[in-house]
DNA sequence: TATGAATGAGAGTTCATTCAT
DNA sequence: AATGAATGAACTCTCATTCAT
């Protein structure tokens, strides 16, 4: 029973945990890291003031925890869709394609990674470069190289390459309308990487 | 006599203010516009606290002040650059080289433009549209849909392009290492940019 | 148990709140509206300068529940002291007695409503008005008129009457010596403003 | 010459004088002592910034010779108009009168006093006490015992009765409208105090 | 675990005053 | 005598954080 009673605490602290990333995402995406508040961010959540800092030490503390919190699901997202295909090409317009569904599906979150990419702060930038390394590496090693020994890809550099795209995904993305949609398609943007990297008579 | 001490008065506001400014630049680019200090800005310009509120009445509309100064000298300097040639392809290589260019020299000044550009303040951000149009339309006027006319580039459409082309260049120039230099070369992703827009056969 | 705390939690704020407008009502006596500092009357009150913050949401707001908390004691103490009498010469006697009383005990808080009611801030002129309008209505309608009408004063406009003797008291009451006390006697006043009700052959 | 040259210089000095007074009056009565700013009453009559500080060394100074001044003007524009009669009874109606006119005339000069007169600025109270003892005086000496001793009043202390009769004028005086006129009329106000002095059969 | 009253450092802003011209 | 740029003390207000319950 006490086991019993101590596997409910567990689910009801994740819980709150989440609901509390939520709320943080929402006001930070609206408001900026600077501009959010503790209090707006746990009254969002449902809760009171105090009880943010059971589960996070500091402000500061919660922002990481939700920059690594967002790009773990961000990149685990986009790999998973890039991996259902073989064909380099077609893994390059499923990476487009589950980046900005993504972004279509989870706006705050979307907003608050790239407020923090773009932002001044060194250190979310430290922390999200290296979260997303493994992004980085799936597009080097699982797209463009296979592109490019398959003869689909030109000769490009993998990893400077792999960044440039990656700064496409990211520009076009955080272009978004009012609604919080993109105001390119994903079909645009990937046509016009494809044609960079294609092979083609000098 | 009196019409030259106005003149002098005017000098001495202009030097002020550009100082301010410039402290603004620096600033705002290590703190972010929230994390900035008015204060500071003032002291690190060389004055005392007040200071600042004879030339900005408020914190923010120094902000403003300060994106709109940067962007024209970003714009103009760009179109300069570009309007030195006649030919599309070397124009778009222009376009990079001058944009790089103005990164590396302006390191704080482009830092602010790209926080303020991706960052979660519409009201910047529609600022920035506004001041850097005249860009896009150099882009789209002056480089891409002369270089489709002369066959030189595919036909693609030229707003679409010059924003996905504005955002590859800001999103490559604000990846910078810690000197404040970026990580792309300005010659590597002009060449992507013009693969991209190749004519090719199909 | 929930019930219980959230008795005690309204009963410290009461307190809390009661005490920041003593103290509000000692410091505006002293500096005036704009003089007072606010983190000096959190102070007083024995808080932290921020505390005054989680009761009155800016110094304006605090100002008006200071002279509305105070202008609702001032006109329940009166009309209660004047309604112990039914004869309207002593009711009379009473308001002033009662209103000398009042501002004998009552020294800052009696500053503070003397301050508003004959400051330059309109917005603060009207709060009074409306608060003082019961006791105006008390003197026209439960002293002067029935005292009209059992022949016991000359026959004056009510509404008009009230305001002059309002006037009187507060004038009289403001001009206090150092140890806050009246220069004149109630019974002077009241004896004067007698006289000027009296019936009398002309 | 030289003596011709100082004669302007003088005059000058006093119509400047005369109008950052007059400037300040209006400022001060429309936002207060505290909340009037030197920069706004200097600009209002027509100078830079700096300019009060060659005729008055401080903002409190300002205010100081303001009061006298406005002081001054009002003791002998009633007392002028009081002693053009003979009678005591005429003399107070036009006491009265006189001073209505006065208020009416002159709106902001006439809130800066009242304003001075019922504030928490102990210092001012005593300078217009010391201003305003002529027209004490005037009032106890010309007026009431005159009136005793011709058997038209009754007998009343005459300093603390001039002193009543003050707090009426001024009371009356300073509840007035949105176009700064008292809500009550001369006449009125001076028929209640003729009646509360009449000599009448106990 | 959740609460919310209290804290106080720190921010933006105002403005009386100075002084070189 | 008049100017207005510069100053900096002082003020209002915000909010991350603590802690007793």
């Amino acid at each position: 029973m006490a086991r019993h009673k101590e596997k409910e605490r567990r689910a009801v602290q994740s819980t709150t945990r989440a609901k509390l990333l939520a709320a943080a995402a929402r006001t930070v995406s609206r408001d900026g890291y600077a501009g959010a508040n503790i209090n707006d961010i746990s009254t969002a959540a449902g809760y009171a003031r105090g009880t943010i800092y059971n589960y996070f030490p500091s402000k500061h503390e919660l922002m990481l925890a939700l920059i690594k919190d967002i790009a773990a699901r961000h990149v685990s997202f986009i790999t998973e869709a890039v991996r259902q295909s073989a064909d380099a090409q077609e893994r390059l317009q499923r990476f487009f394609k589950a980046g900005f569904t993504f972004v279509i599906e989870n706006p705050p979150e979307s907003q608050v990674i790239i407020n923090a990419l773009y932002g001044h702060d060194n250190e979310l930038k430290e922390i999200l470069y290296e979260a997303y390394l493994p992004l980085f590496q799936l597009i080097a090693q699982e797209i463009i190289t296979p592109g490019i020994q398959a003869g689909q890809f030109r000769n490009v550099e993998p990893m400077e390459t792999a960044g440039l795209l990656m700064t496409i995904y990211l520009g076009t993305c955080s272009q978004v309308n009012e609604e919080g949609r993109p105001w390119l398609k994903s079909q645009t943007v990937s046509d016009f990487a494809l044609h960079a990297l294609n092979t083609m008579p000098d």
